[in-house]
DNA sequence: CAGTCGCCCTGCGTGC
DNA sequence: TGCACGCAGGGCGACT
């Protein structure tokens, strides 16, 4: 379900009820996820005190005076903060209860996600250390982009969609953006101009900028903290639209797949 | 090292 | 109505 805006749309949905909240017990109802629920998590946690929700890509990390809960919500995970009695929805697998009341569940279908411990810096983790930069930081430029799709012969939108690049560009942003950029997602990397990884650089940084304002994007089960859905879905252009005329030249929208992921693109504006 | 592919899992829409 | 199939917002790990 979610790439870079929805996780950001749900760290900055919880933030604001998590932080100076203590946990008083943390319960584990379905331990398989991507990786096992963390054994230590329950024991270490309860009696702390949540002092930040921070993200890292598509990571999330919740620090306490004790060690951080790092979460990542895969294709169908969400995170919800309850009411105290609120019966559990199936597939509510992870649940934080809070000292003033009510919890925070984490739901997740295919159990692709996570949900880890760590009692040191989560930035460390070996799962997060080795993040590429940040979209919407300053590190992610024209420079940086062509440096690297200079020396791989990888399909552009498989490099922009690669974690250890640059973090939270997923299926859909990633097409929607290379629509922006009028550049062709099967385009082997190296063979884009530096021009063109400056357009596509804006693009990627001004679609997910967008998509953060309009609370992400729903297309069927993304609920921010509060249950309430993300309105970018509208303003999507490729994404999903097969067959459908292009915004700009109405040409039919295209869809192919690239690394097991579906694509749709422009064939006369992208090239 | 870079690139490709299988796979983890459940739910939903489609077509027979 | 039931069933088989394909596809879905991600990313790791094994292989070439």
């Amino acid at each position: 379900m979610p790439e870079l805006p929805e996780v950001e749309t749900t760290r900055a949905g919880i933030e604001p009820h998590l932080v100076g909240e203590v946990v008083t017990a943390v319960k584990a109802y379905q331990r398989q996820l991507r990786r096992p629920v963390s054994a230590r998590l329950a024991t270490a946690l309860k009696g702390g005190m949540f002092e930040s929700v921070t993200r890292r890509g598509k990571y999330l990390l919740l620090k306490s005076g004790r060690g951080s809960v790092i979460i990542h919500l895969g294709m169908s995970g969400s995170l919800r903060l309850v009411a105290e009695g609120v019966v559990l929805e199936k597939h509510d697998h992870v649940e934080f209860f809070l000292a003033s009341g009510g919890s925070l569940r984490y739901r997740d279908p295919r159990r692709f996600g996570l949900v880890l411990w760590t009692a040191k810096d989560p930035l460390q983790h070996p799962l997060i250390a080795k993040l590429g930069v940040e979209p919407l930081a300053a590190a992610f430029d024209a420079d940086y982009l062509h440096s690297i799709a200079q020396q791989r012969s990888v399909a552009i939108k498989q490099l922009i969609m690669n974690g250890q690049v640059v973090v939270g560009v997923g299926n859909i942003y990633a097409s929607e953006a290379l629509f922006r950029a009028g550049v062709h997602p099967a385009r082997a990397a190296k063979r884009l101009s530096r021009a063109r990884c400056e357009r596509l650089v804006s693009a990627i940084r001004a679609v997910l900028s967008e998509a953060i304002k309009q609370g992400g994007t729903t297309l069927r089960d993304f609920y921010n903290g509060a249950g309430e859905p993300g309105y970018f879905k509208q303003r999507l252009q490729v994404y999903g639209r097969g067959g459908e005329p292009c915004v700009s030249c109405g040409a039919a929208i295209r869809q192919t797949v690239q690394g097991q992921r579906s694509t749709w693109y422009c064939g006369r504006c992208q090239r």
